[in-house]
DNA sequence: GTCTATAGTGGGATAGAC
DNA sequence: GTCTATCCCACTATAGAC
């Protein structure tokens, strides 16, 4: 996928404002044109359909969680539980956002080279070996999807879930 | 939630036929009348609204699970690996139906008594402390989900990522 | 690049007769 | 319990003028 236009950007960010507000639903034709102050029809000459603009969110969220991952490696000494802090974090701060990113296959045909590579990097530095890296992935993913889903019991001790998880991965970790 | 009436029941499975055949969009009200013969407006004699009917697939699902793990647990003297084949085994058998369980807060007031501890329970007998049976349930789910999404690479080796998960843990089950 | 107008589709749910 | 008839809503997308 090439450069968006400047005017694209504009409403990718649009974009970003619905769903981080209202949850991917929330994010129609008619409501992201609204927000810019236009009608519907006109996003259509920017966007061939709304799978690209959500694509173009897509991307930037990728972008956005890998900056944070390799935050946390610089300052963290390449902790995984500082990883892990980083990966839930971001996505509680970014709770619908996450969920765009994360539900479904990937559009990669539509996303900026690299990007989901960039993503998944830390992880890979830190864990030793191709299965156990996708075990903590998995790992992560299922316990913030399972925060987000609210389906741990209400007094539950998700930190201490988290520590559990990555305490178990410790030995795995370079 | 109380037992459900014969036609409730028949009214469920054939909203599991409709969701294991083509996903949670699949289910609407008017494509569950017409595969029962009826129209629309008559489901509304025997669920309040759609979210009932929902509530009841997710009870069956639930408690499907339940008995697969049981047995798991059963045939594989307690062995973690042996759970999680059994959780994989039941998600990537029922796809659909296991999103929906899986998705969004659990309407537990809809839910009859107990269905949601007895699927947990298996899981809680062979690990030792809360903390770490989250994890672990943190772990499956996740590595379910991005299996289903289609996340992992073309020509991973998701059964590895298994190993790899459910060994980590090894330590911490009685 | 934006507009108006509109096509076309699908959804959940209700009223009231039988 | 089931029907007919209907309401009201929302959505994506296109055509063609300006």
């Amino acid at each position: 996928m090439a450069e968006l236009s400047p005017r694209a950007g504009q409403i990718v960010a649009a974009a970003r404002e619905l769903v981080e507000a209202g949850g991917s639903d929330a994010l129609t034709m008619r409501a992201l044109a609204a927000r810019l102050g236009i009608r519907a029809p006109s996003l259509y000459k920017h966007f061939p359909d709304k799978s690209a603009v959500e694509a173009g969110l897509i991307a930037v969220a990728l972008a956005e969680l890998a900056a944070a991952l390799e935050g946390a490696e610089r300052d963290g000494r390449g902790g995984l539980a500082v990883l892990g802090r980083a990966y839930r974090a971001y996505a509680l701060a970014h709770p619908h956002l996450y969920r765009l990113m994360s539900a479904g296959p990937l559009p990669r045909d539509l996303l900026p080279a690299g990007v989901e590579e960039r993503a998944a990097l830390p992880l890979v530095r830190i864990v030793r070996g191709e299965a156990a890296a996708r075990a903590v992935w998995g790992l992560a993913h299922g316990l913030v999807m399972l925060e987000l889903d609210g389906r741990f019991p209400p007094g539950a001790d998700i930190e201490a879930a988290w520590a559990a998880g990555m305490s178990a991965f410790a030995t795995a970790a370079r």
